[in-house]
DNA sequence: AAAGGTCAGACTGACCCTG
DNA sequence: CAGGGTCAGTCTGACCTTT
């Protein structure tokens, strides 16, 4: 098939084809004649069609189609129009009108005509308009850039946006499951996304609007002394409703049983307290992203620098709008959320330190090698004096 | 819905979400317990979300169910219980709940006569009552009780003004000071001093409203787990407006040159600095004294017990009430006033950590004895994983 | 309220019928 | 052979039942 790479059964509609390629331009040539086809791409309009993905994506299917040539005119064999074959549709008859379609797109909502592509040709008018339709409808631009502007007030709503954008994403650890739970394993691969994971919040960081206008000294200190809290309310977020369960992936999750094959057990229970408070706080993804960047700024305070320190208070100071917008329009007893959410940085803090003692003791054991920049972050953050130097 | 942005139909799978998304997800879930999934996307792993599009790619809409949060609950048959069911309340909902709650209620055989407050109308009512069933239960109180009439419900301001009479007076150290400054000297002052206060504490403790009513063992344990923080809110608070110096009394204040004597250089950093930030602030006496309380009822969370863990967030409900009358009728940005001093405790909770360390390192070095109140509070805190346990 | 189950409707494509 | 219909299989999500 020229179309999906899947063995072709014919020369349909002027292009080599498999049955399903041809059922879908078929389908598409009827629907397109009684109306436009509201067919929309989800991404930008390339989309890969193979024999896997054809399903996934009719715009950029029939736009192949009409790319390889498929079109009516083409048919070697025409028939004649057999009048719109009704289906088993209860309502209303074949003829002209299409009240159904008409139906369908009012229940949608109809929203601007953001990428849908829709061919308004008439019905004779069929592939080369319909081509042209398709293959002009621009890209849908998936992500505005953050308001750059560092000087210009951003309004709330869209730093919280902003930030909800660019929060470190939930990571798989690739995880070799066919291995057996010992220690070895479990903690190789528990650094391994570790380090995975601290290059999303290095970038993370970077995107926080602010953050770069600090200096390059301030900048790293805050990192170090807060990439660990900002794992763990992640690992907390994530492992809420997940009863003694610390769900490090979605597809590492460790219960009791390796927990103590990993040796966490020390370290395990207040986080898993703290887990248990996060689920019945029903913590949300945007509380959660605030607290994250609340940790960061908040990670150390930085007296010597009078400019410098002026910044970061910006930076705080519109935090706390994001919180105050966040959380004070709430329902019922706001405040008391927003206390009971910044209670929580104590706790996390804890759990941190006795992280980062953990790890500290495996460096210096030498029972396993730390990723790179893992045993970098680790060095910032004892020097940052967050763990005892002895 | 946060992933598909459609109507949302409730809270599935720890995620605001629609119908569709929470039955995808499951039907996920479901295929992934055997066997992992297949989803290929067919773009660039970037796909557009929304109403029209979330059928076009499973992958994406996967990967996004899980950047939103969602996870499986617990394996399987999940009962969960909110928790918050029903309590004392005494907000009444005249107005707005239909009629078939109450007779519901009623037949619950719910020993309180009035309906649980669901309305979000009485928000205010309903935390003035709840402030009234704290305080009801009338302290020790060995000055001026704050309340005699059980039922009667107490001003916020009163309760503040109670927390201001029994916060724990300044000591002096009485320390001797034609000795000289020596390690053992000075030392010796600061346990003597701590053990002094630490009775102050404990008597502080049984006077907050209620605190009493929490059972022994949680008592004990809130203790154990917060004194050295109370004791370091005390600190800090002394020493504002001293540069580089730590007023542990007023006849006993470090500089530069006794912190590194008592060898308390590697502590003293970040206090020093947490004590520059206190300046800054100019946190007032009231502040300290409610950071003090919020530090004790939030030095750990029990998760054990329902009811004791209820009475608990009601003693932090007052106190967040005690914090809005306090700070949040400020003249300007009391929302970020009142940050900026919570986001003093993950601090406060760092410092101690460090000092419960090295103070524990003197322990089991021998070089001095500790006293008898200190050294039993040292062992409960060291008992409450406060510290790590080589 | 939030799990899990249900099933009509929509889409797909292997297969069949027809010219 | 190719256009076009058929319909079982699959996915979806509004609605229902259970806890
Ligand atoms: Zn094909
Ligand atoms: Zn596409
Ligand atoms: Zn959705
Ligand atoms: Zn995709």
């Amino acid at each position: 098939c020229q179309i999906c790479d899947d063995a072709a059964s014919g020369f349909h509609y002027g292009v080599w084809s498999c049955e399903g390629c041809k059922a879908f331009f078929k389908r598409s040539l009827q629907a397109m004649s009684s109306g436009p086809v509201d067919y929309v791409c989800p991404a930008t309009q390339n989309c890969t069609i193979d024999r896997q993905r054809r399903k996934s994506c009719q715009a950029c299917r029939l736009n192949k189609c009409i790319q390889m040539g498929m079109s009516r005119g083409n048919c070697r064999r025409e028939r004649e129009r057999p009048g719109k074959a009704n289906r088993k549709k209860k309502g209303d008859d074949a003829q002209t009108s299409p009240p159904k379609v008409r139906i369908k797109e009012e229940k949608d909502g109809n929203r601007s005509p953001v990428a849908g592509s829709s061919s308004t040709a008439a019905a004779a008018a069929a592939a080369a308009a319909a081509a042209a339709a398709v293959v002009a409808t621009p890209p849908p631009a998936p992500q505005a850039p953050p308001a750059a502007a560092s000087n210009e007030p951003v309004p709330i709503h869209t730093l919280v946006a902003h930030l909800m954008r660019v929060d470190p994403p939930v990571r798989h650890a690739n995880h070799d499951h066919s291995l057996p739970d010992t220690w070895e394993n479990l903690t190789a691969s528990l650094f391994k996304l570790a380090d995975f994971e601290l290059m999303d919040v290095i970038t993370w960081a970077k995107n926080i609007p602010g953050y770069s206008a600090l200096s390059l000294k301030l900048r790293i200190h805050l990192l170090e002394a807060c990439w660990m809290e900002v794992l763990i309310i992640g690992l907390l977020w994530r492992s809420q409703n997940h009863k003694d369960c610390l769900m490090f992936a979605p597809d590492l999750e460790f219960d009791r049983t390796r927990i103590r094959i990993a040796e966490l057990e020390s370290i395990s229970t207040p986080i898993l307290r703290l887990s248990q408070l996060f689920t019945r706080l029903h913590v949300t993804r945007e509380e959660m992203v605030l607290l994250r960047v609340l940790a960061l700024i908040n990670s150390d305070i930085c007296g010597d620098n009078d400019e410098e320190r002026s910044l970061q208070e910006d930076l705080q100071q519109s935090v706390h709008e994001a919180f105050e917008y966040t959380v004070i329009r709430r329902q019922r007893q706001p405040l008391s959320r927003l206390l009971n959410l910044l209670s929580l940085l104590p706790h996390v803090r804890m759990a941190a330190m006795l992280s980062l003692q953990q790890i500290s003791e495996i460096k210096s054991s030498l029972r396993l090698p730390l990723e790179d920049l893992l045993n970098e972050m680790m060095e910032g953050s004892t020097k940052a004096s967050r763990t005892m130097t002895p």
